[in-house]
This record gives structure tokens, sequence and C-alpha cells, in this order.
DNA sequence: GCCCCGGATTGGATCGTTCCAACCACGACC
DNA sequence: GGTCGTGGTTGGAACGATCCAATCCGGGGC
């Protein structure tokens, strides 16, 4: 009924009348329909207790026979709120991402904010100006999850509104949260892992940037505690399945002149799967011959075919408590910038096993 | 010099008054600092070819001193467009999803629209009502990537802004366009290379809905063609890694009696890695003793170490065309309803041979 | 009977833009 | 010399909500 008469409208005022359809109902509309003020539907629309329970209910009709939806932008104009809080990725490809997404989005959305994500690299002009864009639309705050294109873009912006990195270490701003996993504990804990296992020569697969490094620092620092580093090998990868199946080669064969090793612990998932596909190919047994570890626990991990042993940045978490943190930010913005690291758990699958000397 | 007046008036105010803070500069701050009218601004934003070059550069100038954006918000409200699209998703953990993504945007950010992205699985309430959301914010068009929670809110939504809904062939409504996959052609694709190598014994592992469906009668049809309907075998899968590892044993061992066949064609990726699994178990080779292919040409199949043959469903494409629809939508609103199918492509790796016996 | 009180309701100002009609010089034209 | 553009510039009215101060109304107290 309604629909029809609408698009019966629409035709009589000519066919292709682009911005001018039938304008959706306002809040005068609906006053109008229910024989009261604008005001008094105002109240019912943020259900105040000042209103008689006759005229409430008459609006709630109104509102209902006429499809009426407040207009956002009107609203926040005045309000000079938004609700929306802007989630910058470089990468939505990456599952790990969406895992932070959810974690945020649990704690924003009881909080009634709702989240505009941009991809930076999907996006590139966002990538860039995505500062612009941000700050246009009036966003109640930031989240910059994982690397960013333009630091100083950020600091420009990180001035302007409440601003929370998730799963970064950098940059370091004055009134910007950083919630990000203890990847140095993380890969401690995977090398112990395999200490435990009775590993004495243990390789680790780099990665790049600084969670690379931290990784690695990781391991450096379980490695020596345990009087390992002589027998310790480190082969530079690039965090793809390539590299880490390049690198695997390269220490499987003792093209570097080591022993081979019995274990290795790769900087991800993926370059870890390349290792695996390295070892098959040279006719090694996973975990007979050579036990594996990954980073991230992403689905990859979780195929029954590979089965990896991985450490769990518990990235829903991170996305949590970066949540907190923007909302706690969001009250104080002048509180003094806070580093939170949340432990990663390593979980354990079918890739290790003790040593084959053993 | 800017920041930190701005902090230090901030805080001269009163610390932690939340909503409050400085002001951001408005079109008349600007006006008043490069001692113009605010309609001259305005002139100089969209940039208009009836001003001086001297007042423009003036503003130019005050809009950089004072860090000026303007307000979406009171933009979209005088302009009735918001030139923000959007999407709807049920999965972004989903690798397919961003690739349409990926391919909307490509357009639309060329016509100088943005992507507002709501997950319906991963924010529940906005896959309930998205529809309450987006209407509220004055989108100007919506896309439905993949299935939706809610037809009825669909239609709703449908009569009042132009919608498309990309990668899904239901539900069929009146004025909303449908861009999606050819599903049947793919596994037509699948199963006639599979027949192509020699193979007489074919299975293939379902998958639910309606594109399960598809897939299911592409690959009857192809196997019907060329007269092996009696050799062939269908078996139910649910498109997990679990569901297709089981399906995979019950064909393999023959539980359901038939004789082994020698390839399978998976509903998707997922549950092909799980036909893979099966396979290693039960000490068949595959390409050797067992093809697979697999469908929707993920990054699993990129694996070396799976290294699937898989239907490639070329969403990027699929994201551009529906795109494309979208912005011919927003012109006519009301042309007829079109059904475009994008035409997949096989992609050859390295899991599928000829037959062991040929 | 008048005043006051408090709950229900309303008009008008406001938010930051765009758009339109009006305005203002100033040189050209009749 | 007055009128007529015309390019440059301006004030004011939208847009659709919120919010505040003002109003209305019925009843209780004096």
């Amino acid at each position: 009924m309604e629909r029809s008469n609408e698009r019966a409208a629409e035709e009589e005022r000519g066919a292709g009348g682009r911005p001018g359809g039938p304008r959706p109902p306002t809040i005068r509309g609906v006053a109008e329909r229910a024989g009261v003020s604008k005001s008094l539907v105002s109240l019912v629309l943020q259900d105040s207790p000042r209103v008689s329970a006759a005229k409430r209910q008459a609006v709630l009709d109104a509102i209902d026979e006429l499809g009426y939806r407040p207009n956002a932008a009107a609203r926040s104009l005045v309000a000079r709120r938004t609700h929306t809080v802007g989630v910058l990725l470089n990468d939505m490809r990456n599952p790990w991402f969406v895992d932070v997404l959810d974690g945020l989005n649990s704690l924003l959305q009881a909080h009634g904010l709702r989240m505009l994500i941009a991809d930076g690299r999907l996006d590139h002009r966002a990538g860039q100006d995505f500062a612009r864009t941000f700050q246009e639309l009036r966003v109640d705050g930031l989240v910059v999850v994982g690397t960013l294109p333009d630091t100083d873009g950020l600091a420009e912006v990180a001035g302007r509104l409440p601003t929370v990195i998730a799963g970064n270490h950098e940059p370091r701003l004055p009134h910007v949260d950083i919630v990000a996993n203890d990847d140095e504990r993380g890969a401690r804990l995977a090398t112990e892992h395999l200490i435990a296992l009775g590993h004495r020569r243990i390789a680790h697969l780099t990665g790049h940037g600084l969670v690379g490094e931290l990784r690695r620092r990781g391991f450096e620092a379980a490695v020596r505690a345990h009087g390992l580093d002589a027998s310790a090998a480190v082969e530079t990868g690039d965090g793809t399945e390539e590299g880490g199946y390049r690198a695997a080669v390269r220490l499987l064969t003792g093209a570097r002149g080591n022993e081979r090793p019995t274990a290795v612990f790769a900087f991800n998932d993926i370059s870890c799967v390349g290792a695996l596909s390295a070892a098959q190919e040279l006719g090694l047994d996973v975990p007979t011959d050579l036990s594996l570890v990954g980073y991230d626990n992403t689905y990859l991990a979780r195929i029954r075919h590979l089965w990896l042993n991985s450490v769990n940045n518990v990235s829903h978490e991170v996305g949590r408590r970066a949540a907190r943190c923007l909302l706690d930010r969001m009250a104080h913005p002048d509180a003094p910038a806070a580093h939170r690291l949340v432990t990663p758990e390593l979980e354990i699958r079918g890739s290790t096993a003790p040593p084959p000397t053993a």
C-alpha cells in the first residue's frame, strides 16, 4: 500500500528524477500526523519520561505508519557527536584483522558506537589521507589496526580526536594508547616448548618489521637462557610462503654449513607452511623428523592437513582491550598514553614431537 | 604551535570536559580569517570558476592555517546526498568477500562514493536491523554481498533506495539488480576438465543453499552430457573442512557401495582440503590416485603444499559489475531489475591428472 | 477567587553547510 | 547620462534534528 503509493508518486513526478525522489518523512511530518509538535516527537524518540502515554502512543503510531527514520546527519550536527568510530586497517585479507575487529565491535556496540571501516590498502585514497575523511565525518574516535602507511597524518589526527593503536607497537605519540600482542613473550613460549621436547638444534625463520624483530628477540632470549645459542640458527624470511619455503630449503639442505636443525620456529603460519612444503619435498616427515611451530594461529594452522602448532595471539582480546582504551580515552582525552601488552598462548596441535635422535 | 595552543585551551577549560572540546573551525571561521563571506568560502570549496584568484588564495590559506575540514553531516544534510553506499556482508572472514569489496571499491571510489561496511555476522544488531541503520544514515545506495539474514528487511529498504545484490542469486525483488557468479557453468567447467582427462567415476561433494544446488546441477549436467551418470556419485557435504573430510572418507572407503571414484569435484576449496586429508590418510596420492578440484580459488588453493585446481569465480569482477549496476540504478531508480551472471574460469594447478588405470 | 506550582507541551534558536536571489561596481551600449 | 548586463560577492533561507526557555493547564493552598 504505502510502497505502491510512494512508487506511483515518484513516477508521476517524472522518471529518473534523481536527487528529488519522494523525500523521506521528517520529524515535522510525524508531528503533523500525530497532531503534536515536533518537540514532543523528539522527546518520544529519546524516550523521555515526561510525555503522556496517550501522545506517546500517537507519535509511535505515526512513526510506524510513515516509516519514519531519524536523520543521523541532522542529529549529529546539533549533538556534535556521530557515535561512530573510524577503524583504519591495512589489509582486510589478513584474517587476523577480522578477529581484532570482532573484539572491537563487541565492546563498541555495547556502548552504542558504530564502526566505520576503511582499508588503507584496498582503498588507496583513504589510506593516504584517511585523516581528511575521518575528520570530515567527525568520527568520535579512531582505532588504527596494524601498521599504518602515514605516521605524520596520524599525529595530526591524534591531536584532534581520541586515538588508539591496536596490534602494533609503534608509533608512540603523546596521547595515543597502544594495545598489542607481546610478541617477544610469544616467541619465547614457542621456543621453550621446543626446548622442553628435547630439541637442541632449533632454527628461526624471521619476518619483517618491528614485529619480526621482537619475535626474533624472544627466540634468541629463550635459546640463550638454555645455553643453546651455539646450535641455534636464524634464517631470513619475509613472512610469505615462498620466503619460508626458500629459507627452509637453505636450512634443511645444510646450505649454510650448519648441521640440520630438528625444529623450526617460523615468524608466522604462512611462512611455516612454506617450511612444511620444503620439508616434505626433502623427504622429511613432520613431526617425526622435523618439528614446526608457527605464529598467529590463523585458520591455516587449523586445517587438519597442516595441523600446525602456533602461537595464538588472542586478537579478539586485543580488539576488546583496544575498545576499552578508546572508551576511556574518550572520557579522559588528556590521560597519559598507555601501552598494554596482551599475553599470547601456545596452541598445540600435531606439528611438534621430540627430536628423532632422542 | 597550533596544537599546543589547542591543548592549552582545552586544559584551561577544565580537564575531562567531554563533549565541549575546542570546536573545530567552521566555514564562518575561515571566512572571517580570510576577510570574506562564508558564501565565498563555500564557492571556493567546490571550486567554482566565479571567484577571483586573490580571494581564492586568501581562502585556501585560511583553510590551511586553521586546519579546517568541512563537516560532512552539515553538508549532506542540505545536499540530501551522503556520497556513501552501505555494504552489507555476512562474514568478513571469508576471503571471497574481500575480493568483491575490492572490486566494488575500485569503481565506487572513482565516482566519489565511499563504502560503509557492516558485517551482519560480526555485528548481530546491524545484521538484524541493518535496514534501520542504513536508513538513518541516509546512504545513497546499498550493496548486499552474499546471502543475507533478513529478506523482509531488504524488501523494505529496496523500496526506498537503490539496491544491488552481489554474489547471490536471490532474493528476486522488483527493482533490485543481481550480479552473481554463474555457479552452474563453473561446476560444468570443473567437471568437464576431469572428464577430458579421462575420468569416468567422478564424485561431487555438495554444499548448502542455492549455490550448493547450482553447483550440483552443473556437475550433473556435465556428467549426463557425457553419459557418465551411472558411474557418478553425489555425496552430501556442508562446505566445511570436516564435512568434506567425512564425505570423502565415505566415498573413498566404498562405504556407499560404489566403486571408488578417481576424481572428486568439491563444493569449495575448504571442503576440498578436507577431501585431500582423507585421501592422504587412506594412502592415496593426489593427483596420481585421485584428482581433486575445488571451487572459489581462495588462497588455500594457492598454497603450494595444497596446490589445488579450483574454479576462480573472479569475485573482483563481480564487485566491479555490482558497482556498475548500482551507479546505473542510482541514475535510473525505476529501471527493471537486471540479473547478470559472471563467467568463472578454471584455475589449473597440481591436483588433477589422468586416472590411474588410463 | 487569586496565585502558584509542576507536569505536559510548544516555539524558536541552533548546529554547519549549500543554494538562491539580491546586490554592487563598472564598463558598454543606446 | 541612464540603463543594461555581467563577473564577483553577499545575506538569508533552507536542511532535519536537539535543546532550552516559555507557555499552557488543572489543582491545591491561602
